[in-house]
DNA sequence: GCCATATAGTTAGGCGGCTAATTAATTATA
DNA sequence: TATAATTAATTAGCCGCCTAACTATATGGC
């Protein structure tokens, strides 16, 4: 993410340009903007997960969770799925099973493992937040027409496979 | 940031459109996509950044301070820019201190501040690090036309804007 | 001039993420 | 079948961020 917020101008970019070569001043500006309005979007999806006393990782392993016909998944998949580390999602599942939102059965055919499943409480928990946060999103992207969304996400993903220019 | 990977579909949002109100799938897909894609532009740039030894905080605080025409500044003043507490730009300027990126003038009218200043060491960081940056963005954003780069800039914003519905 | 208030920076402690090492169990192979 | 390799989850320890509390200094009425 990019939490600075003094992002450069033109001028300050002419400044650099004088010391270093191939400074395209636009590009900088275009391309830091894009990050810190993407930043400036996750912070308000997590202020708001907030007032429910959610952070992002448990809030996912929940909809992952609810997402199975038998509300049960393993901590492997989900680590996967949520995109963190096995490690980081032992933390979130022992934090869920603290507040009882998530229940843990061992599994008989393979004593390492156990399975996770969505508790009567982790459910209620979804009926309280995602029925506030549907009516914001098609709310948030209401401001754009679907032209426009679409051309939106064909550029940005012309620059993520971009993104190789980075290795 | 968005961290997960397994971004639902159609088909799984079908199934929570049943159990809840006003879901407008498309907006969702749309809302997580133009996240993720933020969050992985943002990783290429750290992992970028770590191939020169830097993370994003400490390399700002450096391009911060040669915005300077004394290449001098405070720690409240390149915490606000740099979009982080007070607390962490302590951590920040300790470690950049540590390894003679910058270095340490107390201030005679106020004994409470002092300024810090980018050193030579520092410099020589930021000019093997910029010549390669600067390239790279400028080849990352020649993926898209200028036009269309003004249209997913101003199409952003028209979301950043609405991030008030989170309020 | 003195005390209340404000301000600059640091410290302490918490949180969520990571990697690497560890434990335990399963699977494959010689 | 014994052992090597693999796999599942956890633990330990690090890092960067945060807030709240603290120290030290400066400022502005009374």
């Amino acid at each position: 993410m990019l939490q600075l917020k003094d992002l450069p101008d033109a001028k300050i970019l002419e400044k650099f340009a004088e010391r270093y070569d191939d400074v395209d001043s636009l590009s900088v500006i275009h391309f830091l903007n894009i990050l810190r309005i993407g930043t400036e979007l996750a912070e308000s999806l997590d202020c708001f997960l907030a007032t429910h006393g959610l952070l992002q990782g448990r809030w996912w392993v929940l909809i992952l969770l609810m997402r199975e016909d038998n509300l049960t998944s393993t901590p492997s998949l989900l680590a996967d799925k949520a995109g963190v580390s096995r490690a980081t999602m032992s933390g979130l599942i022992n934090g869920l099973l603290r507040d009882g939102l998530v229940f843990r059965q061992e599994d008989a055919k393979d004593r390492r493992s156990y399975t996770i499943q969505l508790t009567a409480l982790g459910q209620e928990k979804l009926d309280e937040v995602m029925p506030d946060y549907y009516p914001r999103i098609k709310k948030m992207m209401s401001a754009i027409t679907m032209q426009q969304r679409e051309n939106l996400l064909s550029q940005l993903l012309l620059l993520k496979e971009q993104c190789k220019v980075f290795d």
